[in-house]
RNA sequence: GGCGGUAUCGUCUAGAGGCCCAGGACACAGCCCUCUCAAGGCUGGAACACGGGUUCGAAUCCCGUUACCGCUACCA
């Protein structure tokens, strides 16, 4: 039989990381071994489920590459179903109508509570006898329908943790519908599973305790229960679960900070699971072939943005410029210092800078920050760089128009530039930093840069000598 | 409180009884490379929660303790 996994979110927020990752594993358990990975939102919350949040779902998803097969299904549209099997259990006596308020629970919870002890709903306050049940149906009084649990103990194999294994005696008897008619959380999911015919559960191990009584529902209703695998939680930096109060923890927070989405999955891959040995950085296509059940891990892990920053920055290095051209291009575009039919102008040079600029960032954000001094007509000189490198002004002067003397008359290609640099050097008998720096921040204003030879390639003779010269007359 | 789950460097992890006085990566510190910054290379500090077993031998198996997390709703 084929494998069918479902991701199932509710849309109460953004896509989160620790669902993305979910959905990860998810898909990449059905790339592995086939099968489909399916959607279903979970919106039967409707007063905290919104259009918005469902969007940011599918949006999140897209732009991790995690495509889901057939169609999304909406758990909200299946309450009839749900109704209709909480009825058919109802009738085969698994479950049972209970009259009990919630007001009345409230108060009996209190008051077990006030003598220290662990409410458990007793099962003989619906024992209720049949003619006053009908009664009571009849005259329209309001009932919640529980779930009998039955005797004895539950377990199932879990991927991840092995045999699991519940005394029923420790669940109370469960609603499954509410007096208003709506399903609640567990009834529903396994309505739906069933309905979608999921042959394995994976999703955060919050859920182990609410496993038990999913798999007496399936029970109940006649069908096995599909396998399980309880992925580990990701918390925050202070080891609780992760939280607005982390920062980011939407995956489009780190869409717009500048992440790569392979560079995002790799890193939330490695969040549960490990390939063995010391792998790391790997392809989409590397973890679908090193995706086994077996490295799942069991322990929750801690969301080091730390490393996902690292590891975004390898990306960049390994993406050729022609990649990273789509995603660094609108935020060049949005400095307002160039247009995109500017750039498609100049594609080769765009590339070129690109390519300087990707291996000394760790966002696509750097990217686009330190590219903007090559667009710009003027140079905006950073006081620590002025500071540091034009330390006396009259000798930065002097060396800078000697500079700019020199590379007019030299050709405009890196090696002889360096030549003829490099011969000033000696000539003024100081070391190659002594031009480099300042030119440097006549170049760009920047104490750092790409090679100071490739920055003189990239923005050409033109506009280099016109920079020597503006920052020779600003010293002067 | 009850029940369940988890426990290797600050963090992500390797490790499936001897290969481990525990390996890699991030972060941190130092050095090298070098025109700067990254990258890269090298070096350093840094962990098997605790206590009992089992065994010739345990990070690995068992038990207990502790800590953390989750569930314990007519929340999802």
């Amino acid at each position: 039989m084929s494998n069918r996994l479902r991701f199932a979110p509710s849309p109460t927020g953004y896509l989160h990381v620790g669902g993305a990752r979910t959905a990860l594993f998810n898909w990449l358990y059905v790339r592995r071994y086939g099968g489909q990975f399916l959607l279903r939102i979970e919106d039967t919350d409707r007063a905290r489920s919104t259009e918005d949040s469902t969007r940011a779902i599918f949006e999140g998803l897209r732009w991790l590459g995690l495509q889901w097969d057939e169609e999304v299904s909406y758990q909200g549209a299946n309450v009839a179903r749900h109704q209709a099997d909480a009825r058919r259990l109802l009738e085969s006596g698994h479950a049972y109508r209970d009259f009990t308020t919630p007001a009345e629970l409230d108060r009996l919870r209190g008051e077990a509570e006030a003598r220290g002890q662990a409410f458990r709903f007793d099962r003989r306050l619906a024992d209720l006898p049949a003619d006053e049940i009908d009664r009571r149906v009849a005259r329209g009084d309001p009932f919640a329908i529980r779930f009998r649990v039955p005797e004895g103990e539950t377990s199932w194999d879990d991927l991840v943790h092995g045999t699991i294994t519940f005394p029923n005696k420790d669940v109370d008897d469960f609603v499954i519908l509410r007096s208003d008619a709506s399903p609640v959380y567990n009834f529903a999911v396994v309505s739906d599973d069933v309905d979608m015919r999921i042959t394995l559960v994976m999703r955060g191990d919050d859920h182990i305790s609410n496993t038990p009584k999913q798999v007496m529902l399936y029970r109940a209703m006649g069908h096995e229960p599909p396998r399980f695998a309880h992925l580990p939680m990701i918390h925050g930096m202070d080891g609780k679960k992760l939280s607005k109060r982390h920062g980011a923890t939407a995956v489009g927070d780190y869409q717009h900070e500048g992440i790569l989405p392979a560079a995002m999955c790799n890193f939330l891959a490695l969040m549960g699971w490990s390939p063995g040995g010391d792998r790391e950085i790997m392809s989409m296509d590397e973890m679908v072939s090193l995706f086994s059940a077996e490295g799942l891990l069991r322990k929750a892990a801690i969301f080091d943005t730390k490393k996902l920053e690292w590891m975004n920055g390898q990306y960049l290095a390994l993406t050729p410029a022609t990649e990273l051209d789509p995603i660094v291009r609108p935020l060049v575009v949005a400095s307002g210092l160039v247009t995109s039919a500017q750039l498609d102008a100049r594609r080769d040079w765009w590339l070129s800078l690109l390519d300087l600029l990707r291996v000394r960032a760790r966002t696509t954000h750097d990217i686009a920050r330190q590219a903007a001094t090559y667009f710009s007509d003027s140079v905006e000189y950073d006081p620590d760089a002025v500071a540091k490198h034009w330390k006396d002004p009259a000798t930065a002067a002097s060396i800078l128009r000697a500079t700019g003397d020199r590379l007019a008359a030299t050709a405009w290609n890196a090696a002889a530039m360096e030549e003829a640099l490099r011969k000033l050097a000696e000539e003024l008998g100081v070391g190659g930093g002594k031009i480099f720096q300042p030119l440097r921040v006549a170049l760009v204003g920047q104490l750092a840069s790409p090679g100071i030879f490739d920055v003189l390639m990239v923005l050409g003779q033109e506009k280099s000598l016109a920079r020597i010269q503006a920052a020779v007359e600003r010293l002067g």
